[in-house]
DNA sequence: ATTATTATTGAATTTGGATTCAAGATCAAT
DNA sequence: ATTGATCTTGAATCCAAATTCAATAATAAT
């Protein structure tokens, strides 16, 4: 159907390039402008093409970002597989893997990640989408609850109270870190790999109550230097010993 | 100067009604559509008055807004005395109260608070403004870092790097229970004091690595069953106790 | 080579809403 | 009671940006 060679190009291809040629620049304005400042104009302009030719494609710039943040999620959550080399009881790893994608979806799409944050306070119907693919993840953890606190006598809603409430760990400083670039704690210079064990061993403590196994920690074993001075000595590392169910 | 019987209003007095008026207006629509959907036309209609008066009091919607945001930071900054009651070492009293005051912005005023989180999205410089705010509390806990842990390691940014990870626990907990109203845990009716105790327990396990004390906890208790069920029993608890520095 | 289809342009039009303003109403001062 | 100031109205105007569309170019089918 379509010819492959570097000049001679369908029609039809053709089209899906201008296409794709405006998905493109309209993901770079947003990168620098965010949603709110973003105008058709700009993103012709962006593209190279007549503001005329936007609505060959696309209805109206709503329908064009929606379509750029739909597939952003179906990509993010193709290739997630989030839990993949974790084993069974290792929680500490499953956790570190949560924020490592986390931190690289704002590392690596900041103005996307703004976006949605953007939509998800105006748009009930985006939120709800987006929550569906969120809630996911955090469902995964909900659903372990009960396995791996056996005694626990939480109910589900209350486990998800929980769960949805760590979540939030590390949310706003990766906007401010990634997205707006400006924290204070840029001085820090974290590698994605760092901040991704830091929020994880964040989370650790306040599900185990207690620290993540020493060995497994490459970068935030500082951390494990917080100890409460009225408190008796090494306490809890010892009693929540290794990691494996 | 004015009067204070109920019929006669002085001219003065009259005009600061209106602005009066028109700001509540804009406060009760805000809560309702949000700062996006919001319209000149909105808050006139809603105020009673003509759509010219609007011209008259404010030069657009945006310093409207930015009044009346301004105007929340400020009562709030005075109200706010948070660590007021607290005693010096009570730390989980501490993020205690600092919950209480989210969760209490949050359940009275979830239009400003929207909007507020849609400002700093958008506009930088209003950013600044309530991270100014924001980050005051957060330093509250930042400062005393260095007297609740004197054997850490860690630098004064890392110890911001966690404050600030941790503010984060039930920001869009708080945001979906109050101001979307959508979400799975409406179904636990928590009230407000029950929230900021789940959340502070979250908070004060992640940085403590245990559990509060027992008898500071009026409705979160059952979170002290959270027992690995691969490690000793009554590992943690017992060496953290007491909550005094 | 001719014809039909799709891609592209940019000027003209439309739209949603902010902004202005002349005129009328209200009020305090004299 | 008259005057001058401020408050209020709503229709008229303005404006930025979206949207349309007739004309032209490029490509594919015959």
């Amino acid at each position: 159907m379509s010819t492959v060679s570097t000049q001679r190009v369908g029609r039809r291809a053709k089209g899906e390039l201008a296409r794709e040629r405006l998905k493109n620049a309209a993901i770079a304005v947003l990168d620098r402008a965010g949603y709110h400042q973003l105008r058709i104009k700009d993103v012709t302009a962006e593209a190279g093409v007549a503001a005329g030719l936007f609505h060959h494609y696309y209805s109206d710039l709503r329908s064009l970002v929606e379509e750029i943040l739909e597939e952003h999620i179906a990509k993010a959550e193709a290739t997630e597989v989030i839990e993949r080399d974790v084993s069974k009881g290792d929680w500490f790893n499953r956790l570190r893997s949560h924020y490592r994608f986390a931190v690289r979806n704002h590392a690596e799409h900041p103005g996307i990640m703004r976006c949605i944050h953007q939509f998800c306070a105006d748009d009930p119907d985006f939120r709800k989408r987006w929550n569906a693919s969120y809630y996911k993840r955090l469902e995964l953890l909900v659903d372990v609850f009960p396995f791996v606190f056996p005694d626990s006598e939480l109910s589900a809603d209350e486990a998800r109270l929980i769960v949805y409430g760590l979540s939030g760990i590390g949310q706003d400083l990766l906007r401010e870190y990634y997205i707006e670039r400006d924290s204070p704690l840029l001085a820090l210079q974290l590698s994605e790999e760092e901040l991704a064990e830091w929020l994880a061993v964040l989370q650790y403590r306040s599900l185990f109550a207690c620290n993540p196994p020493k060995e497994q920690l490459r970068y935030a074993s500082r951390i494990l230097t917080i100890k409460r001075h009225s408190s008796s000595p090494e306490h809890s590392d010892q009693a929540c010993k290794g990691d494996l169910a």
